[in-house]
DNA sequence: GCCGCTACTCTCCATCGGTAAGTACGTACC
DNA sequence: GGTACGTACTTACCGATGGAGAGTAGCGGC
């Protein structure tokens, strides 16, 4: 233990943390819902089902790759449901479960809060990069 | 504008949203608030200040890049404020504004739901990867 | 019989994030 | 006085992640 600097110190830390680290179920799911798309994905979802080009749509800047990405870990994750109609082209909806329901009040809060406070960021961007510009 | 594939028309429909997309103000918060690292600091400096390495070590798997890097953007955004007190080795505190403070619940309660939820999205983890593994 | 539809999948490339080492400034110890 | 240590970063490198866009499968329409 002696002649242990803050580097090596800090790697012990991060290490004894990795543990405590995988046992914290907030961690885990934190990182899922914190998901840029995830988030957006539930809105779209939130008014009822929706086809996967529907989804391309509404979302907006979503790639192909991603969506159908963010889809299946969604589905994985028991918060949406896949529904193939085997029709003409063949058709597909996306649900929300209850559990992915169950996210939404968290998502229109995210949403809400954003809409509310976004003049405040702006207003403390241009502030912040004011300042920092010449200094 | 006959002839016009899918593919087209699915350029012409982001481009289209691009400008809807500028207009959105949740959009670009939330990209902003669904981070990772932004979730886990607001949370690690929900008790009070907290320095900079204590920072590091609360949240335990953040790298100092990352932990600059996202305290900056917060800062930029007004959420957290940068005190540097000149004493002996440089000290420096990372507190919330009330901007930071407001965003608070919403990162409280993804906490909770994470671990409520933690459970059931396991099982059907679980689940889709029993019937997926060989079909 | 080729085109186009839907719902993907694949390839390529740029950006992002992690690791680890380095920096600046100052104090303390030998 | 020089080297080691402390904090709070920054930098270099590199692998993983995400975006753009083209390709794929199965089938109906013309």
């Amino acid at each position: 233990m002696p002649t242990q600097t803050a580097a090596q110190r800090r790697a012990d830390a991060r290490a004894a943390y990795d543990a405590y680290m995988a046992a914290c179920p907030a961690r885990e799911l934190l990182d899922r819902i914190s998901d840029k798309w995830v988030t957006l994905i539930l809105n779209a979802l939130a008014d009822g089902p929706r086809r996967y080009s529907d989804l391309g749509r509404i979302i907006a800047g979503v790639s192909q790759k991603m969506l159908t990405q963010t889809l299946r870990g969604l589905e994985r994750d028991g918060m949406v449901t896949r529904t193939v109609t085997p029709s003409v082209p063949v058709r597909v909806d996306y649900e929300l479960t209850p559990l992915g329901v169950s996210l939404l009040p968290l998502v229109r809060a995210a949403k809400e809060w954003a809409e509310t406070h976004i003049e405040e960021v702006h207003t403390a961007r241009a502030a912040y990069d004011a300042t920092g510009e010449n200094g």
